[in-house]
DNA sequence: CGCCAAAACTAACAACCGTTAGTTTTTTAT
DNA sequence: ATAAAAAACTAACGGTTGTTAGTTTTGGCG
């Protein structure tokens, strides 16, 4: 067992420790115990236990900033770009399913510097995303609406998308993608 | 100042901590000092931690429960007893937004027996918003679609009104109740 | 086999946690 | 004004926390 793979155990058994009693509510003695180990051992691999939660958010933001680099590029519709991210939210989902989570919801008790470089990642790719929302409206393929009310509304209906996935629902996910994706345009598109 | 006001002004006051540093994350001392009071005063008003989370996560769902007994015997249109609800959740969310925040983030932290009543109040909850989607689907008035993921989607765009509203936004809400009823119909709403 | 580094272990520290006990101050009611 | 009740205080308890120091075990390579 090297010390990456080692490593990245840890981060994941920690990712669904956090997820299911949070950040501040896991400690160390229970995520050593969970991984096999003694608590003082985990320190072989990781500095803190700041770090465990700056390594999943900053992975995920990656993904997510990558993922949009990729369609800001494309050559394609705004509608055919936000489909693409959706699709995106929902492999992510499925794929990540415990660090989206975490990510989610405990991703207010990073340190201060790693806060910093996350929520400059999640503005950037927030005002993306409105850009792509704006210039659908502007080429009329889009309702008119505040593009900023238009995010805010589609990554959130996105969110719910954690607590529904479980191992055993994978073969649902393209029945859920089509009707999402439906739900979603059609309140969103022109002459839906 | 009577019992009730102080014990109101301590929960009040937990809502806002618990918001900010979630539940596992704050502590008697934090609150106390941001009541005014040494820690150990607390426990003259309240009789743990505990119970503030409880206090909390109950008041709202009794707010909601009232809201969908309410809209349950009205004489109107499936369509028009959503648009109630949702005016519900923005009301609620202006009227009640720490208790909403920590509500909907910290309501795994309850102990056993809080935890249980508040799952039967949720599933309730939703069971019965689910019967509306459906009965709307049945009679023509919504589009088909599995009535769970509608009812997800909906309470999941609602959410984020938490993030969004402060109270110098107060004067924006009539705007964004149409643009956001708006949005969430003409996608469920047949011949939108 | 013997070496060395990686990775496990035991033990403990200093700080902090929710909470209790016992006491003093403040408020309320007569 | 005074007695009773409410609400504040100080001090401390037993337990838990993240983390460190120092030691032993493990596993791969010559």
């Amino acid at each position: 067992m090297n010390q990456r793979s080692r490593k990245d155990e840890i981060i994941q058994t920690a990712a669904i420790l956090f997820r299911e009693k949070g950040y501040t509510g896991s400690t160390m003695r229970d995520l050593a115990h969970n991984v096999g180990i003694e608590a003082a051992s985990l320190y072989n691999h990781i500095n803190s236990k700041d770090e465990l939660l700056s390594e999943i958010c900053i992975h995920i933001a990656h993904l997510f900033t990558n993922e949009m680099n990729r369609v800001k590029k494309l050559n394609s519709s705004s509608v055919d770009k936000l489909i693409a991210l959706i699709d995106f939210h929902i492999l992510i989902t499925i794929d990540h399913n415990d660090m989206i989570a975490v990510t989610n919801q405990e991703w207010r008790h990073l340190n201060d510097s790693s806060m910093t470089g996350f929520i400059k990642f999640r503005d950037q790719y927030e005002q993306n995303f409105k850009a792509i929302v704006k210039e659908g409206i502007d080429n009329g393929e889009l309702l008119q609406a505040d593009p900023e009310l238009v995010m805010f509304t589609v990554l959130s209906s996105l969110r719910w998308l954690q607590f529904w996935y479980r191992p055993d629902r994978k073969l649902e996910t393209d029945t859920i993608r089509i009707q999402l994706k439906n739900m979603l345009l059609k309140g969103i598109q022109a002459h839906g």
